[in-house]
RNA sequence: GCGAGUGUAGCACAAUGGAUAGUGUAGUGGCCUCCGAAGCCAUUGAUCCGGGUUCGACUCCCGGCACUCGCACCA
């Protein structure tokens, strides 16, 4: 039987026929299917009300005149209603809830569903990007945790994803550092901890240079000796590189992020002139106080203020590397669409990025990828100021995780004293960085966020834990049952639903499909944590109203097929979101 | 100065131009002989101000006010 994943979609198609069918003139009418207050049904159609007043009818005839020509099928499935000024309600008929539940039953089976937006498109997604020899701070965790999440909403939905994690590996920081190093190098820190090594260098560096001009000068031979290839100096660039990578991963690891590619800065070095040369060549950009700048005449700022893609001392700098990474992400990777997901403050390059990128891929003669920068706000402490240490220093990143999962031990050992303490670090594990992502990823991106240990981990309300909390109350019916979660034989002889709390549930079950194709349309995540939120709490009502151990056998396995398909929808999301799941907590 | 963003209940957040603006916390009152009470149920409380567009505006436009951020060789 073929059912529509998305059954917005099949809406949307059968009252454009309808409309067709009623004498709507072509392109008048926009249906306007979208999910609805469930006081009001699952969907509604809202596009009659401008159709009909485009056309100079009475709204409310017009609606009854489409429903009128809706196609059998619809109607078989959903109870039809015009209401108000003139929508048109539609409530899923209980079988369709249960024969929509018994098709998407596995992981792949929504995989398949859902792959339909995006299927044969590359998209290219930039993000994390830390700067090497410097540990990852809390300034890294939101490009992190909300790029990851998108990587994988637009994976599921059917694109081919690349990630790429473009890291500040190149520039004149490395002077002072190689500097450093070659003099004050201590080998017991660097075994010890080496990232906080080469930041004590490079503080070390920094502060001689800035003493006595004899070493600036020695650290900047030492960067020209780098940049002209010398192997030693090469080999110090090499080793910190690495050494920075490993430790990246480290905090990857625990977050649940994997890159394709890693092509710093340093990989576009020999990729840079011709970004020059031909901007120049082909009139783009212009010569401004020495350095090599392009101004945008069209516009009410940039066409004062310059996008610098060449020093004055002749140097590349971010806008230049940037340039010539949208061009090897065309050639190479066939991107369609190119995602940055960088601090909105970055707002400005950004937007001249993409000017310049435009106007120079029209004079290549070349079609430029859609370029979008997924901004994001900056986190806060309680205090409403940038989240910083008592001392002023930035938050480190693993110390926080460390943290999140120190505190969420502290409480699952108050809640669940009887597990064993191993089980209890490797739940703590969860559920403390799940908590950090969730709470992350759970708020508008644009906007600032207030960082809370108490309401992060705090299990009241939209937060991981109480998703999880949920997830190991439906495994726990299962256990107590012997049954395998999703088994078929459970579900055999389930009826259509009947209680309030099942057809909430199931309703609310069939929505996926919506939460996904929005989230992933707007690159939000925080839309497919507020669904599953949403489904948790109605899942949480239904289990305190319904048992189903007990119940009579056509209940009972109605019923776990609502638990098997909430597990399986909580479980999907919460993965798509870069969370880890588990059994018990 | 120019530009961008934000302004929703005591606090923290939602609302893809749609119906009576949702939720959490905090407050109050209930529910464990009942699949995990890290839970459930009930209840009080808000769109910065002023215009406009629209059948319909938290949402779009214009003008204020407040806060945040960005603005020449760092990324």
């Amino acid at each position: 039987m073929h059912l529509a994943f998305d059954l917005i979609v099949e809406l949307d198609r059968a009252l454009l026929s309808a409309a067709a069918a009623a004498g709507v003139e072509a392109g008048t009418f926009q249906p306007g299917v979208r999910t609805s207050d469930p006081r009001h049904g699952d969907f509604q159609a809202n596009g009659v009300l401008g159709a009909a007043k485009r056309a100079g009818r009475p709204p409310r005839p017009l609606a009854e005149a489409l429903v009128a020509h809706l196609p059998e099928s619809v109607r078989r499935d959903f109870d039809v209603a015009v209401a108000g000024p003139g929508f048109i309600n539609f409530t899923a008929r209980p079988s369709l809830l249960l024969a929509w539940l018994q098709v998407y039953r596995t992981e792949g089976d929504l995989a398949a569903g859902a792959s339909a937006a995006h299927a044969g498109e590359t998209w290219v997604v930039d993000y994390s990007s830390p700067n090497a020899a410097k540990q990852m701070h809390v300034g890294h965790l939101r490009s992190a945790v909300i790029g990851e999440a998108i990587a994988r909403l637009l994976a599921f939905t059917g694109a081919h994803v690349v990630r790429d994690n473009h890291i500040g590996d190149w520039g004149t920081q490395y002077g002072k550092l190689i500097w450093a190093y070659r003099r004050h190098l201590d080998a017991e820190a660097l075994a010890r901890d080496p990232i906080e090594e080469f930041e004590r260098l490079y503080k070390v560096g920094n502060a001689a240079a800035e003493a006595d001009p004899a070493v600036l000068e020695e650290a900047r031979a030492e960067l020209v000796k780098l940049q002209a290839g010398d192997p030693d100096n090469l080999a110090v660039w090499r080793h910190i590189n690495e050494v920075s990578l490993e430790a990246f991963q480290r905090i990857y690891d625990r977050l649940g992020i994997k890159f394709d590619v890693t092509l710093g800065e340093s990989f576009y070095n020999d990729k840079l002139e011709p970004v020059y040369s031909e901007l120049a060549r082909f009139g783009v950009s212009t010569e401004s106080q020495g350095a090599q700048v392009v101004f945008h005449p069209e516009h009410p700022r940039f066409k004062t203020q310059p996008f610098i893609v060449r020093k004055s001392d002749g140097a590349a700098n971010y806008a230049t590397t940037d340039l010539a990474t949208v061009l090897y992400r065309v050639e190479h990777f066939h991107a369609r669409c190119v995602l940055y997901v960088v601090d909105k403050r970055q707002g400005d390059h950004f937007e001249q990025l993409f000017l310049t990128a435009a106007k120079w891929f029209e004079k290549r003669g070349q079609a430029v990828p859609r370029l979008v920068h997924v901004d994001f706000g900056t986190v806060l402490g309680e205090d409403g100021k940038p989240l910083k240490t008592r001392t002023g220093d930035s938050i480190k990143l693993r110390g926080l995780l460390d943290e999140a999962a120190e505190r969420a031990f502290a409480l699952v050992s108050q809640k669940s004293p009887d597990f064993p303490e191993d089980e209890r670090r490797r739940i703590a594990e969860i559920v403390g960085v799940g908590s950090v992502q969730y709470a992350d990823l759970s708020q508008h991106r644009s906007s600032d966020y207030l960082f809370s240990w108490d309401k992060m981990i705090s299990l009241d309300g939209n937060t991981a834990a109480y998703l999880l909390y949920a997830l190991a109350r439906i495994r726990s019916i299962f256990r107590r049952q012997g049954l395998e979660c999703g088994d078929p034989s459970a579900e055999s002889g389930a009826d259509a639903f009947q209680t309030p709390g099942e057809v909430a549930v199931a309703r609310k079950l069939i929505k996926f499909a919506d939460a996904l194709r929005l989230s992933s349309e707007t690159l939000c995540p925080h839309f497919l944590c507020l669904y599953l939120y949403e489904l948790a709490g109605e899942f949480s009502t239904f289990y305190n109203a319904d048992k189903v151990i007990g119940a009579e056998p056509a209940a009972r396995a109605r019923r776990l097929v609502l638990c098997a398909r909430t597990l399986l929808v909580l479980e999907t999301g919460l993965h798509l979101l870069g969370l880890r799941t588990l059994e018990r907590m």
